[in-house]
DNA sequence: TGACGTGCGGAACGTGTGTTCAGTACCTTA
DNA sequence: TAAGGTACTGAACACACGTTCCGCACGTCA
């Protein structure tokens, strides 16, 4: 759960591994010796050979004999990844700022990908509880400023930020709860500059134990 | 939406294409013109490069020039992926086998980053309504033979694969729904051979229109 | 009938690529 | 004081690797 010790890298050695990973997001496959030792300013095959090995020791990147591009960053704590966690929605503080950052939830690779334009939020109310979108869910909010008709969105509403379905309608757009106790929100189109989509739902994570 | 045209493969290419995923699945980086001959049976480099240009010409494929291991598959629709399904859930007949591929479902990859381990079913009846997990939800399932206590799991029970919780309870395993309307499903240890996990619901998808 | 795509085998070429060895310099730890 | 880690240069080696050219067989399409 924790991930193992692992020796601390030097500086030059954070270097070379930041740049395998930054090659291989770039690329879609690991670069060769002389690949890095060209942007890491190093002439000979040897030099970047022994960062490799030190990386390999520590236990940073896995190799395999002889093969070309075979480098291979291991991640920690096997597939989670930090997502930053903003804060209850509904809530009438402005929820993006950086400064409300409550927490980072870790979140399993397979839900986020590499995605980097994703925030979780904590769902308050019952309000979309027909969608199986329950109080105290975690909702994963894919950052876009528009959306398709029917797609569930969290919005700045009136000072507040909610979770609701977007019904644009001609001259306003409605704001539909997933609650037959709850009635859904409309606004004009002339106050839509106040009503910010701040992003898509594009997951729900609920706790399970 | 819908991603351009691109022309299709042949049964061939197909195979030339799905092998060059699951090798960099499997290893991390892509394979050699000769790993790949190798797996599929193609003697000569030059039968295997043959496969490339017309992946690269119909635009399955991205290499770049004289660099080893330059393969990188193309995905459609920027970041969907395609995840088999399967079938109905609560389906009689053998719902993994290969020839029971109904389609397949393209999801974000958001919700699946690389993970090959993936298939999907369409959820039948309501039994685990109270998890938010409607009739007619696609959900997702990492396979895997075990799970932890209280997860929701996808199991082979009496000849039908079904979706409930998993509560180990001793000498006999609780597959609890979640819909007060159903009774739990008791197994005993005994009959666990035939009770197999096929693995743990990882993500739930709605058709939102 | 001829052109084109598919799906290979076989061989040769040139260079890309990881490995290894020898050596230097600096620093920290025992 | 010796040993080991860090951080390289430089050179040489062997073969892995992509490319290219030749060939064959089979199919479809106009």
């Amino acid at each position: 759960m924790f991930g193992e010790q692992r020796p601390k890298l030097t500086k030059r050695q954070q270097e070379v591994l930041d740049y395998i990973r930054a090659y291989i997001t770039e690329h879609g496959y690991p670069p060769t010796l002389r690949e890095l030792g060209s942007h890491l300013g190093i002439s000979s095959t040897n030099g970047v050979n022994d960062h490799l090995k030190a990386l390999e020791r520590k236990g940073y990147l896995a190799r395999d004999e002889a093969k070309s591009r075979a480098l291979v960053p291991i991640d920690t704590e096997d597939n989670m990844v930090s997502v930053p966690l903003l804060g209850r929605i509904a809530a009438g503080a402005p929820i993006l700022a950086v400064e409300h950052v409550e927490d980072t939830v870790k979140v399993d690779r397979f839900f986020l990908g590499n995605s980097s334009e994703v925030f979780a939020l904590r769902v308050q109310g019952e309000s979309m509880i027909d969608d199986g979108i329950h109080d105290g869910d975690f909702i994963f909010v894919k950052k876009q400023p528009r959306a398709r008709p029917g797609e569930i969105v969290v919005a700045w509403i009136e000072e507040e930020a909610t979770v609701k379905r977007y019904y644009p309608e001609g001259d306003r757009i409605r704001f539909q709860p997933a609650n037959d106790n709850f009635e859904p929100i409309y606004v004009s189109a002339d106050e839509f500059r106040e009503t910010r989509i701040i992003g898509v739902v594009v997951g729900i994570y609920r706790l399970m134990h």
